[in-house]
DNA sequence: CGGCCGATTATCT
DNA sequence: GATAATCGGCCGG
């Protein structure tokens, strides 16, 4: 990440890699971040899970952009899902980020979307990040790798591979095999990870 | 718990 | 005109 070309590489090596690494909003020069926890990969055209898969629309457009950049975009009539775009520009790619471990400028979270419940629990889901943070597509585009600016990525916490958790991908709907049972969904699960170091497994 | 369902609108066909 | 990379509420067990 905080090599150049960190993103320069196809979303399902992207996307495990970016687990851990801590997603920072600034809101009235304050700080908003996390711990990236789950992530999905969207690759190509060829993927049919894809929204690039019809090509370059105004949507996609972004997609096929420069990597490193932010995803934004609308969907059931009421959220906004953050992305970060991956691999070369020309080929679209992203990594969609569906969960973050609350750290820093919790009381603007609070504020920006009543939390409850256990603190892992709070941003566990793609549309619950974005209203934490503050996110819409007033952002879409936005570079991430300008750690001086409202919206970038940090280095955080060191992830050892073992401890993430793979599987297929959730809410595609009717997308075809074998898209839709494709491996690309990474999460870091604390509990999970605790127990296994604890039982020695790793 | 788990499963079903309605909300609500930008974007695409 | 149809669809949607979701969420929260409501229901039954």
């Amino acid at each position: 990440m905080s090599s150049k070309d960190f993103f320069v590489q196809p979303a399902p090596l992207l996307a495990p890699a970016l687990i851990g690494k801590t997603l920072v909003r600034v809101q009235n020069g304050e700080r908003v971040a996390g711990i990236i926890t789950e992530t999905e990969a969207y690759q190509g055209q060829e993927d049919l899970a894809c929204h690039a898969r019809v090509g370059r629309t105004r949507r996609t457009e972004v997609m096929f952009g420069e990597p490193g950049r932010a995803y934004i975009y609308f969907t059931y009539g009421m959220h906004w899902l953050l992305n970060i775009v991956a691999d070369q520009a020309g080929s679209p790619a992203a990594v969609l980020i569906r969960a973050i471990f609350p750290l820093e400028g919790l009381a603007i979270m609070e504020q920006n979307r009543p939390i409850a419940g256990k603190r892992s629990q709070w941003l566990n889901g793609p549309a619950k990040l974005t209203q934490a943070f503050g996110l819409n597509g007033s952002l879409n585009g936005h570079d991430l790798r300008n750690t001086n600016s409202e919206l970038f990525l940090e280095d955080g916490i060191s992830v050892p591979g073992e401890l993430l958790e793979v599987g297929p991908r959730v809410g595609l709907g009717k997308t075809p095999e074998p898209w839709l049972s494709m491996p690309w969904r990474w999460v870091l699960n604390f509990e999970h990870a605790i127990e296994k170091t604890e039982k020695g497994t790793i």
